[in-house]
DNA sequence: TCTACAACTTAGTACACAAGTA
DNA sequence: TACTTGTGTACTAAGTTGTAGA
């Protein structure tokens, strides 16, 4: 094979080698001289606050007088700047100094009035506030509820603070723990190479872990099995019973059964409790939880999000996680850092216990955090999505998306030209590039041993593409939650050449693709286009675009349902693109034979109508050819297969109702039903009768027609099966096309929510057809703030 | 320059509950 | 009414991104 002299230059000159290690996921990349940002965000789109408490300027991202992005002095607050107290005997509140800034914001409402004066721009002011400046003299939660509107807070509507800043007062009751751990009964117990074994409960604790998953797909993975025994026998360990940890050795001498069994009793127990009861239950768990889910927010109620602390458990990885099926452990409260307000109260600790640290770091959103065990990383109690500072958040990654249709234009054309760049790094940032925007792949970040291995466009390897000449490239690679990227599409001829150059020798399987860059690296030079612009912009650019793309080929015509199909049409449109999946449910299969047979059931009753028909008035066959054209669609075996289904169904009704009512004489202790009881017996032989019909309608080809049967009576019951035939196979076609694909996730996440309301309001669609109620609470900034002209 | 980490968003899955159907 | 199926939400794993600091 030859290449071109081009090729042989770059690859020569330029082309890295294989990593030193060998290792596939770790290298070392090279890293360019970094770029001054330009502020190419107009700052028309900007408001300015209105009041000194929330006027507080931001120091970094959205710079608005175009210097550069990186921090300075009022860069983000380190671990060691950070407000911290450590909970001690006599806590105090030292007056350690945060760093203050924000800028004005922007809102929906301002971004409509500003954006219409596009070029308009407007510099912010830059006042530095420390956080002692800050005023934290909140009133009481109570008292400051009172004082609100009837209607809750429209940050939309209002100049709020922004930035650096993301709260001046914060007051919240902690986190909820999970119960304690209760023994099980003394009779369920674990067997051990066939004997009973009796455990300490810290031990059966997770033991129980595992024997309530036996049946999972988790629990019969050999990675998972051999992780949770792994940390079972640390835990035996770490109880000093000698005895135990010589007994305990053989995962598979383990007989979790019992224990399994009896799980599964608790969960029937659950199930068939009394309306009444479960109504109790709930109300009891509302009562407990009540207090975490609200929180003060400067004053003003928001809801919680995650309020309650991960429970204890064997850590479910997904696909092929090293660390799957490892213990997750008990969070205590010495284990939770809470961020609150400086003079906000702090929440009593569980009786016994203490908080291990108290924060006021008001840079962040978070109200309570503690770091997992499983990858040391931390877990985050935040707030609702629905909340003020969520919802603003979610505005402004839909603005950052939509300011980048203004330089879409300009990056797809020096990506175009970097393709044939000489540096190897600018072509391998170009063609990286090119397939971000055009396929919607993730940036790709390095991962670890430890980890799945998944990757997305910076980490892709050699093995993760094909290449098919001209220009067809074959993508197969496991993405984000392993799920499978699997695509033949064709690219631009100088990205096939680049891709070629990229996967040449020695470069071989385990290789990265793009051995230059990093995500750190593409986004960077994003960022020379365009403030906030970084790779995951382009999948919510795109998400978004081609969702307004797909409406706009939406006419307003047809009933509220056929448009919702229409809706939902373009939704999956956006979910194919974001390669959204979701897993085949187990009844998938049997779901969609059920609706097979149900077509064929409706196909045939609809020819033994027309069969009728012609019984009556044999020469309407003549007459309207067309009309009676299906009579022999259907092959004797198929007229017999569904004979068979027809019985079996009403026979299994009837045995069904049997037994229902069985349940009950059992329970008024009267004597039970056979099939040789009268009522059954006679429901029985009807059918009996039926299959006897059906059998010589088989030999005949004639159905019975009933006395009191016309032909326009016929004709109605035609048409009438006709849109059931019509609904049903629109209902299996859905089901087909959905079965893998995941809508939500886009709907959460990619689409401008206000696409979304234009729709409801231009095609008159009520907006709880498109959104869940959560998913309304989430967008009440949008569906406020929009009209039906409304464009990404 | 590189790595580690903090803080955030994005994502699929499990399960409870609601809606539909016989 | 009982059962089945579908939908929505909670949960938490798994990404991205920016920054600090060695």
């Amino acid at each position: 094979m030859s290449s071109s002299s081009e090729e042989d230059n770059i690859a020569l000159s330029k082309r890295s080698h294989k990593s030193k290690n060998g290792s596939s996921t770790k290298r070392k990349k090279l890293h360019p001289p970094s770029s001054e940002d330009e502020d190419d965000l107009p700052l028309s789109k900007r408001a300015e606050t209105a009041t000194p408490s929330a006027s507080p300027v931001k120091k970094r991202k959205l710079d608005s007088n175009g210097s550069s992005s990186k921090s300075n002095g009022t860069s983000k607050s380190s671990s060691s700047t950070k407000k911290r107290i450590k909970v001690e005997s006599n806590p105090s509140t030292p007056k350690n100094s945060v760093k203050k800034s924000s800028s004005s914001t922007v809102t929906p409402n301002n971004v409509t009035k500003s954006a219409k004066k596009e070029k308009e721009t407007k510099k912010d002011s830059k006042t530095k506030v420390k956080a002692e400046e800050v005023k934290e003299d909140s009133p009481s939660q109570s008292q400051q509820a009172e004082d609100e509107d009837d209607d809750s807070y429209k940050w939309w509507e209002a100049e709020d603070l922004d930035g650096e800043v993301k709260w001046d007062t914060l007051e919240h009751n902690g986190v909820l723990f999970p119960p304690e751990y209760e023994p099980l009964p003394s009779h369920i117990k674990l067997f051990y190479d066939g004997k009973p074994i009796d455990l300490p409960p810290v031990v059966e604790e997770v033991v129980g872990f595992y024997a309530a998953m036996l049946e999972t797909d988790h629990a019969k993975n050999p990675v998972f099995q051999n992780n949770f025994f792994e940390d079972l026998v640390q835990i035996i360990k770490e109880t000093k019973n000698e005895q135990l940890r010589a007994t305990i050795k053989d995962f598979n001498k383990c007989d979790f059964s019992k224990m399994y069994t009896y799980f599964e009793q608790l969960r029937e127990e659950k199930k068939s409790l009394s309306k009444d009861e479960k109504k109790r239950i709930k109300e009891e768990k509302e009562k407990l939880e009540e207090p975490f889910k609200t929180c003060y927010l400067n004053g003003r109620p928001e809801m919680v999000g995650n309020f309650r602390v991960e429970p204890p458990g064997l850590f479910r990885g997904r696909g092929a996680h090293p660390k799957t099926g490892k213990l997750k452990r008990r969070v205590f409260p010495e284990n939770v850092t809470l961020n609150l307000g400086k003079n906000a109260k702090i929440p009593e600790p569980p009786a016994g216990h203490e908080w291990g640290e108290i924060r006021h770091d008001n840079t962040v959103a978070w109200l309570a955090m503690w770091k997992e065990n499983i990858a040391d990383s931390l877990k985050y109690v935040r707030f609702a999505a629905s909340s003020s500072i969520k919802g603003q958040s979610d505005f402004k990654k839909f603005e950052t998306a939509r300011q980048l249709k203004h330089h879409v234009e300009s990056i797809r054309k020096d990506y175009t030209k970097n393709l044939k760049s000489e540096l190897m790094q600018d072509r391998q940032l170009a063609s990286a590039t090119y397939l971000i925007d055009k396929f919607a792949l993730r940036a790709g970040g390095e991962k670890g041993d430890d980890e799945a291995d998944t990757v997305g466009c910076c980490s892709l390897r050699f093995e993760h593409i094909t290449l098919k000449p001209p220009n067809i490239v074959v993508f197969d690679f496991l993405g984000k939650d392993s799920i499978r990227y699997y695509q033949e599409v064709e690219v631009d001829k100088q990205v096939f050449k680049n891709l070629r150059i990229f996967k040449k020798s020695p470069k071989g399987p385990g290789d990265d693709l793009f051995d230059r860059i990093n995500p750190s690296l593409l986004n960077k030079q994003l960022q020379n286009y365009m403030k906030g612009l970084t790779a995951k912009v382009f999948r919510t650019y795109n998400a978004s675009k081609t969702m307004q793309d797909q409406l706009d080929l939406i006419t307003n015509e047809g009933t509220v349902a056929e448009k919702i199909v229409k809706f939902n049409a373009a939704n999956r449109t956006v979910a194919i693109l974001c390669n959204h999946q979701r897993t085949v449910s187990k009844s998938h299969g049997s779901v969609v034979q059920k609706i097979n047979d149900k077509l064929k059931e409706l196909l045939w009753q609809k020819i033994r109508l027309k069969k009728m028909i012609l019984q009556i008035e044999p020469n309407l066959k003549k007459k309207d050819k067309a009309y009676f054209e299906e009579i022999n669609d259907l092959i004797k075996e198929d007229e017999q297969y569904i004979h068979e289904i027809v019985i079996q169904r009403q026979r299994e009704q009837v045995l069904k109702k049997m037994a229902r009512d069985n349940e009950k004489l059992k329970a008024e202790k009267e004597p039970l039903l056979t099939e040789k009881s009268e009522s059954i017996k006679e429901k029985l032989d009807k059918i009996k009768e039926l299959e006897k019909e059906y059998k010589a309608e088989l030999k005949s080809g004639k159905p019975e027609v009933k006395k009191q049967l016309t032909v326009e009576k016929l004709k109605q019951q035609i048409e009438t099966i006709e849109t059931r035939i019509v609904n049903t196979s629109l209902q299996l076609k859905d089901k087909e096309d959905n079965s893998e694909v995941s809508l939500g996730t886009s709907k959460m996440n990619y689409i401008d929510p206000r696409l979304t309301v234009m729709f409801s309001k231009k095609y008159d669609v009520p907006i709880e057809k498109l959104f869940t109620k959560t998913l309304r609470e989430k967008f009440t900034w949008a569906i406020e703030s929009t009209d039906k002209d409304w464009r990404f």
